[in-house]
DNA sequence: TCTGGGGTCCTAGGACCC
DNA sequence: TCTGGGGTCCTAGGACCC
């Protein structure tokens, strides 16, 4: 049988920051986000005396003084240092693994490898590098999700380890966990089951494929088979390329002017131009939007968009600058109070593949088959060309994006490397 | 007063083409 | 009454995730 392992650290911030405060074990800890705005972790003590994921500082701090709770602002270089740490460990366990998130990884387990070596794993982890996982066992990776929500919700009884495939009541799991407790399943998609009769992860196993597939999609098509055991999703070893990437800030306090606005562009221009640099990509797309603050519901809202095709692809800041300011006075109107504002830069091409002239007619048909053949014609050999074209028609749908989509570097396959970049990410204040 | 940031995938509808 | 139909590309927006 098919066996996927997910495994995921507890609290993962407050566990890294007890871990370089061992004074903080068994106290209450909560780190925050960017802005110090919202509470984004929380230890165990924290979570018992009802704070909730989240939830804004503000509203919180009664309880933070009443309790005496420990509060942090976020330090990435520290969290994305200890999860390599615990993912260095995890990749000399087994043959196959996929880095989900910064705290969690999907493991394709050998057949011989059992719930005592999940749980010498799990106490291996805790030793080596001080962070807490828990370890969930499925025949898929939603399974093994299912599996780590039980072994995290009764660790007292599983010792955080749980394996679905060899319980004896999988039918209990299920029955006790609701919908919305399912990985894909949020507030509105459980509303929607809800309104089917279906309540609970056994209801919707047992549900009519058929109706399901109606009301939901592919989306709740692919639940349903994973929830049956049928794998959907594909353990993805090698992180597919990524397809846009963003910068945005709130403001501290809300910004009116022209000029400010234009400053924090420039910044967010400046963060994710050097981040589309780093993965060696170009961008062909760029998108500016405004917000005003949404939940001042009595002031006049205006959050508008925008973006444009670029003429040639590119990753010079200044460059990007030009483009992000002619955009932001398009869409900018004075008079609003605006609370955050970002850009985004999407359909990214690979620096390597790209040839100036090749993609520089964005707004015309491009003969795909056309350009692979010049693209192996300017890279050497056409007998063993270094580009492919995608097949047309795979299980991940080849449609709804550009042309670049059909792109596939033969090259990358040999260049396993995976570098997160939380590393670049602002250091905690205070 | 104070309310995160960065992603992915899917769908629907319009433009455009033949 | 009934208005071609099938395909792609692009964009906006929704939903979900960590």
């Amino acid at each position: 049988m098919n066996r996927i392992a997910l495994v995921d650290c507890n609290n993962f911030f407050c566990s890294c920051e007890r871990v370089f405060n061992p004074a903080l074990q068994g106290k209450p800890v909560v780190v925050l986000s960017n802005n110090d705005g919202c509470i984004i972790s929380r230890s165990e003590e924290a979570k018992a005396i009802g704070i909730p994921m989240g939830a804004p500082l503000h509203e919180q701090q009664e309880v933070i003084r009443k309790h005496g709770v420990h509060v942090f602002s976020s330090n990435y270089t520290l969290y994305g240092d200890m999860s390599a740490r615990v993912m260095s460990i995890l990749r000399d366990e087994v043959p196959a693994m996929e880095v989900y998130s910064i705290d969690e990884a999907f493991l394709q387990l050998p057949n011989n490898f059992s719930e005592e070596h999940a749980r010498a794993l799990r106490a291996k982890i805790l030793q080596w590098t001080g962070i807490p996982v828990c370890i969930g066992i499925g025949s898929t990776k939603l399974l093994a999700k299912l599996a780590n929500r039980h072994a995290k919700k009764n660790k007292a009884l599983t010792g955080g380890v749980f394996d679905l495939t060899h319980y004896w009541d999988p039918d209990g799991i299920m029955a006790e966990t609701p919908t919305d407790g399912l990985w894909g399943v949020g507030k509105n998609l459980a509303l929607r089951l809800k309104g089917m009769g279906i309540k609970t992860a056994l209801d919707f196993q047992h549900a009519d494929p058929a109706a399901i597939r109606k009301s939901m999609g592919v989306v709740g098509e692919r639940l349903f088979r994973e929830l049956n055991g049928i794998p959907c999703l594909a353990l993805e070893e090698m992180p597919p390329d990524r397809k846009g990437v963003m910068a945005s800030r709130s403001f501290g306090s809300p910004v009116e002017s022209l000029e400010e606005l234009e400053e924090a562009l420039a910044n967010h221009v400046a963060r994710a131009s050097e981040k589309v640099r780093r993965f060696g990509l170009l961008v062909t797309r760029m998108e500016v939007f405004l917000q005003t603050n949404r939940f001042k519901k009595d002031e006049p809202q205006y959050s508008p968009g925008i973006g444009i095709t670029l003429d040639r692809p590119t990753h010079s800041t200044s460059e990007l600058m030009i483009a992000a300011r002619t955009l932001l006075k398009r869409i900018y109107r004075p008079g609003y109070l605006y609370k955050k504002t970002g850009i985004q830069l999407v359909n990214l091409v690979d620096e390597d593949a790209y040839q100036p002239g090749l993609f520089d007619t964005p707004k015309s048909r491009i003969d795909v088959d056309k350009i692979v053949d010049e693209l192996n014609r300017r890279l050497g050999d056409p007998k063993n060309p270094v580009i492919t074209r995608a097949s047309q028609g795979t299980e991940r749908s080849a449609s709804g994006g550009s042309e670049r989509k059909a792109w596939k570097m033969k090259s990358e396959r040999h260049s396993p490397h995976y570098t997160t970049d939380w590393n670049e990410l602002p250091e905690a204040k205070g």
